[in-house]
DNA sequence: TGAACGTGTGAGATCGTTCCCATACGGTTC
DNA sequence: GAACCGTATGGGAACGATCTCACACGTTCA
C-alpha cells in the first residue's frame, strides 16, 4: 500500500520535516537521524508522492507529446514510432516521464488534457493546424514542433532539409546516368512532400540534360496509394522510356515497386526506385529500397534536449533546426 | 497563465465551494452564478489543475505502460506500436492518460517512476522478469501483462493463441501438399516462439505423414537473423528437398525469404514460406508473406478494458485471455 | 405557528509534500 | 559572559482543488 511521509516520520520518530530532507535529500541531518529514515523508508518500500511535490513545487517534471494524425497508423507508423522511441529516451535520462497522446481530429482535447495536468512541456508532432499553435501560445507553456510546418518565425521547429534532400536524389539519379525520370509526389499540402518535389526539380534543372520528366500527383502518401498510382501509370512509364522513378516517400515508393515487381519489370535494370524516409522497411525489401534517410534519433534527441533548456527558460534557442537528409544507397538503384 | 479556482470565484463573486460547484457539475448552483462562473472561466481559458484534484480524491485518471525489451525498436516495433495505438486509442475513450515507459534493463527504475505517479493502474507489455511481477504485487497496484509469459496463475494476462495458431499454420502447409519441412525457431525461452514451434510440431505429427523436417534454432527473434541463418542452411535445404519453410515470426521469415530470393529462387514456386504475427510490412513484400495474424487491437483495447474494471474494485476478472490465431493467406504459399 | 423540506451558498478541513522560520544546543570569539 | 556561529530539528503555512457540514432562505403542510 500507498505509505505517506507522515507515517514514516512517526516511524523513525522524528517531524515531517525533518523525514522530507533526508528523504528529498536537502538540508540539515544528522547520520543517527539519516539512517533510521532511510532504514523506515526501506523496510515499508515508501515511495515519495509525485503528486503532492508536483503541487508545491509547481513542477510536474513530465511533458506531453502529442502525435496529430488524420488516421492510424499512429504510433505504429515506422516514421513516428523511431522518433517517440528516440524522445522517450531522451527523456527518461533528463529525468521526464512522458504522456503520449494521439490526436486524430487535429482537435484541442488532448492538448486541453495536458494543459490540465501541468505539463511542463509539450512536444507536437506531425502536421497541426495553426489554431493548436495559437492555442498553445496563449497558455505560455514551453512547447516545440517536430516534422510541422509553420510561417510563424517564433514557433520553434525542427525538420529534416526536404529540399536538399530532394535535390541530393536528383543529382544522384542523373549521375547515374537517368534522363528519363516519373515523380510519384505525396500530398502538395504537406511540407515534407512539397519540398521533396521541389529540391528533386531544382536538382535536374541544374543539370540541364533532362529528356523527360513526368509528375503523378498523389492525394496520399500510403503504400496502397503507391501501388494503385503506379499500375494506372505502368503503361505510359513503359511506353515513355523512363528509367527511373522518385517517390517523396517511402511507402509511395515501395508500394509503386510492389506493383512494378508484380509485373516482371527488374529492379534496378529496367527501372531503378528511390525513396524518401529510410524507414525500416525499405532495407528489407528486395530489391532493398534506396531512400534518403531522416535523421529522427537526432530529431527525438534534440528536440527533448530543446524544450529541456525552454523549461529552464534559457533564452535565443534557435527556432529552426534543420537536419541534413543523406542518401542510402542500397539494391534498387 | 495558470489561473486557480481561487481567482475564479473572486472574479465571478462566489466562494471556492461554489465554483467548484459549478466546474465540476456536481451540487447546487442557480442559474446566474452558474452562468458568471462558467463566463469567467471560459474568459480566463481556465483548465482546472488535475494535480490538486488528484491530491484530493486520490486517483489520476493516468495510467502507465511499460515496455519490456533489451534493445529498440521498442515504440517504433512494429508489434509493440500497433498494441500502443490501440491501447493509446482504448484509453482516450475512457478516460484515462497514459505514461508511456520503456525499459531495457529489466529493471525496477520505470516502475518506481510510474508508482510515485500514482497511476491508477499499470499495462506490462513483453517479457519481463519475474522479479518486475513480485515487485509490482507488493504494492497492490491494478496491473495486468500483455504478450509476456507467466506461471503465476494470479496474474491477469493478454496472450495470443500461439500453440494453435503454429498448429493451424502446419496443417495449411500440409493441406497445399508440403510434406518436406524446415522451421526457423525463433529464442525457445520465449513463450510465443516456444509454443509457435511446439504447436507446429503438433499439427504436422498429427497428420503422420511427414517425410522430413528440420528445425533450424535462433538465438534472436530478427531480420538480420533470419536472413543469416537461412544463408547458412540454404544448402540443407535444397538438398533435403525442403518445399516450404516456417518461422516463429514475420521478421525472421521475412530475412530468410530475402536470402531465397536474391538467390534466385521462385517463391512459393520452389519454396513456400510462412510467417507468425502478420505485422504490416509483410503484406507489402513481395511477394507478399502469408503469415499467422495476432489480434493486436483487440489485446490493446481488452487491456484498458480489463485494468479499467480491475480500478473499478470488479471481481473475478479472467486470468488468462487468449486471442485466436488466424492464417493470413498471401502470396508466398 | 412552526416543523420539515428543497434549494443555494460559504467556511473550514483535507489530500502529501516542501519550505520558511523559530528554536535549541555546543563551541568560538571578543 | 554576551554575542555569534554552525548544526540539527520541528511547527505551521502553502500548493489548488474537493467535500462535509452548517446555515439561510422560501415554500409547504399539519
Amino acid at each position: 500500500m500507498s505509505h505517506n511521509i507522515k507515517e514514516i516520520a512517526k516511524l523513525a520518530g522524528v517531524s515531517r520535516s525533518t523525514a522530507s530532507r533526508v528523504i528529498s535529500g536537502k538540508g540539515y541531518a544528522s547520520p543517527e537521524v539519516r539512517e533510521r529514515v532511510t532504514a523506515v523508508v526501506e523496510r515499508l518500500q515508501y515511495k515519495p508522492n509525485a503528486v503532492a511535490r508536483a503541487m508545491v513545487s509547481q513542477r510536474t517534471h513530465n511533458i506531453g507529446v502529442i502525435v496529430f494524425r488524420e488516421r492510424p497508423p499512429i504510433v505504429s507508423h515506422p516514421l513516428y514510432g523511431k522518433l517517440i522511441d528516440s524522445i522517450l529516451t531522451a527523456a527518461e535520462a533528463k529525468g521526464y516521464s512522458v504522456f503520449l497522446k494521439t490526436d486524430q481530429e487535429m482537435s484541442l482535447r488532448s492538448t486541453d488534457y495536458l494543459l490540465e495536468q501541468r505539463v511542463d512541456g509539450l512536444i507536437l508532432i506531425s502536421r497541426l493546424r495553426k489554431n493548436v499553435i495559437d492555442y498553445v501560445k496563449k497558455f505560455r507553456i514551453p512547447y516545440l514542433m517536430v516534422n510541422g510546418s509553420t510561417d510563424d518565425p517564433e514557433v520553434i521547429h525542427l525538420v529534416s532539409d526536404d529540399e536538399a534532400g530532394g535535390a541530393n536524389a536528383a543529382t544522384y539519379l542523373h549521375g547515374l546516368g537517368h534522363r528519363r525520370l516519373m515523380i510519384i509526389a505525396g500530398p502538395q499540402e504537406h511540407r515534407s512532400h512539397n519540398l521533396r518535389l521541389a529540391g528533386f526539380k531544382r536538382g535536374l534543372e541544374e543539370k540541364g540534360d533532362i529528356e523527360k520528366l513526368a509528375v503523378v500527383p498523389s492525394p496520399e502518401s500510403t503504400f496502397e496509394q503507391g501501388y494503385r498510382l503506379m499500375a494506372e501509370n505502368a503503361e505510359a512509364f513503359a511506353e515513355g522510356g523512363f528509367t527511373a522513378l522518385f517517390a517523396t516517400n517511402d511507402m509511395l515508393a515501395l508500394g509503386a515497386m510492389k506493383l512494378l515487381l508484380e509485373r516482371g519489370w527488374s529492379i534496378p535494370g529496367q527501372a531503378a526506385v528511390i525513396g524518401y524516409d529510410n524507414i525500416g522497411l525499405s532495407g528489407m525489401y528486395f530489391p532493398a529500397l534506396t531512400s534518403v534517410n531522416v535523421d529522427l534519433d537526432a530529431m527525438g534527441r534534440d528536440s527533448v534536449e530543446l524544450l529541456d533548456r525552454l523549461i529552464r527558460g534559457e533564452p535565443d534557442l534557435s527556432k529552426l533546426n534543420e537536419y541534413p537528409s543523406e542518401i542510402v544507397i542500397r539494391q534498387s538503384t
